[in-house]
DNA sequence: ATGTAAATTTACTAATCGGTATACTTTCGA
DNA sequence: TCGAAAGTATACCGATTAGTAAATTTACAT
C-alpha cells in the first residue's frame, strides 16, 4: 500500500476539525480541507464517502481527545471543589481569549444544524456532552459534595451559557460572572446538604 | 409607484426571518427567501442589496419586536421575583418544546457567524442580547432584590446555557434545573444581600 | 523484475450559489 | 391620456459546490 492509510486519515481528521470549528460546517468546503490536509479532493472522498461522514468521523475523534483532555483536567484539580470550579471556569476564560475563538467545536456544530435532528453528529455531539457532564458530576460526588448530579448540570448550564455570552459579546467578564454563581450554587449546596460541609475537605467520600 | 413596497419589505423580513431561524444563514439561499415572500429574486434585490443586508435589516426588525415581547411578558409576572423566575423559564420550555424549534434567533445566527466579528449581524445581536439583560435587571431592581445586575447576569447565563443544551440534547429537563439554580440564586442573593429579603414583598424598591 | 491492490491524481460533472442586465408592468401626477 | 418613476419579472452570469470517472503512482509480496 502506498503512503501510510491512517496517517493520511489522521492528517485529513486534524485539518477538517480546524477548518469545521473555526467556520463551522457549511462555509467549509472539502476542497478547503483537502487543501488544508495537503491533498486533493478526490484523495479526500476515498477516505471518507461524504462530507457528512466526515464531519462525523471529525467529532468522534474529537470526542475522545476531549474526554482524556478533561480527564488530565480534572486529575490536575485535586483540591477543593471551589478551586476545581475556579479552575473550570478560568480555563474557559483563557480559552475564550484566544484571538479567534469561536465557542466549542461541538455545540457551534448543533446550532448550525439544528434543523436536522436526525444528522450523525447530533447523536455524537449528545454523547458527548453527557458524558462530561456525568464524568464532572463524579469529580464532585469524589469531592464529598452532597448532589453532585444535580450541581454538575447547574454548573454546566453556566458554563454553556458562558460561552454562547462570551460568543456573542466578546467579554470574558461573563466566565467570571458564571464562576462566581457556581460557587454559590455550591455552598448552598453544602448549606442544605445532608452529607454535610464536604466541600473544603480533603478527604474523598 | 406600483404595489405597496413597504408591505412587499415586511412580507420579505417575515419569510427571511423565518428561514434564518429555522436553518440558519448559509444554508438558506436568496431563491428560497424569495420563493417564501411570493416574489423573484431580482425584487428581492430591489429591496435589499445583498444578503447579508438583508440579514441585517431582518434582526434589527426582529431586535424591537423581542423588546416589545419581553416588555409585555415582563408586565404579565408583576408579582413575585420567583414567579417571574418561574414564569421565565417555563417560557422557556414551552417554547422550545416546539417541533422545529432551532434555538434563538440571535445567538444562533452569532454562532454561525462567530468566525466574522464585523459582521453587522453579530453587532445587532449583541445589542439585542445587552439590551435584554438590562430589561431583565430593571426588573429585578424594581421588585427589590439587591445586586440585581449581577443576579439578572446570573441568570442570563443559565437561561443561555438551557438554550444550548436544548438545543444538543433535546430535553426541557435543562430548562428546570436552570429555573432551580436560579431561584437559588435569588435566595442566596435575599439571604446575604444589605437590601435585606425582598424576593417575596409586594412592595417596590 | 513484476504483478497487484492500495492510494492518489487530473479532469470533469450537474447543480446551486449570490448577484445582475434588461425589459416589462403598474400606478400616480399632470 | 400619457409620461415617468417605482416596482416586478425573465433570463442570464461567473464562481463555487459536493461528488465522480478514469487513469496513474506507490509499496510490498512473490
Amino acid at each position: 500500500m502506498p503512503r501510510d492509510a491512517n496517517k493520511t486519515r489522521k492528517r485529513i481528521l486534524e485539518a477538517a476539525y480546524v477548518q469545521f470549528r473555526r467556520r463551522g460546517y457549511s462555509r467549509v468546503s472539502m476542497d478547503e480541507i483537502a487543501s488544508a490536509a495537503r491533498l486533493t479532493k478526490r484523495s479526500l472522498y476515498y477516505h471518507f464517502v461524504s462530507k457528512d461522514a466526515l464531519l462525523t468521523a471529525v467529532l468522534e475523534a474529537q470526542h475522545h481527545l476531549a474526554i482524556a483532555a478533561f480527564q488530565t483536567f480534572g486529575d490536575r484539580l485535586a483540591g477543593s471543589v471551589e478551586a476545581m470550579i475556579d479552575g473550570l471556569f478560568s480555563e474557559l476564560a483563557v480559552w475564550a481569549d484566544k484571538p479567534r475563538w469561536a465557542g466549542s467545536g461541538f455545540t457551534r456544530l448543533v446550532i448550525e444544524l439544528a434543523d436536522l435532528p436526525g444528522h450523525p453528529a447530533r447523536l455524537i455531539a449528545r454523547r458527548h456532552k453527557s458524558t462530561l457532564e456525568g464524568q464532572f458530576a463524579d469529580r464532585l460526588a469524589k469531592a464529598g459534595v452532597g448532589g453532585a448530579r444535580e450541581l454538575a448540570r447547574e454548573i454546566w448550564l453556566l458554563s454553556e451559557g458562558a460561552i454562547s455570552l462570551m460568543l456573542v459579546h466578546g467579554d470574558r467578564a461573563y466566565a467570571e460572572a458564571a464562576a462566581r454563581a457556581a460557587k454559590r450554587l455550591l455552598n448552598g449546596k453544602i448549606a442544605s446538604a445532608p452529607g454535610g460541609r464536604a466541600g473544603r475537605s480533603r478527604r474523598g467520600p
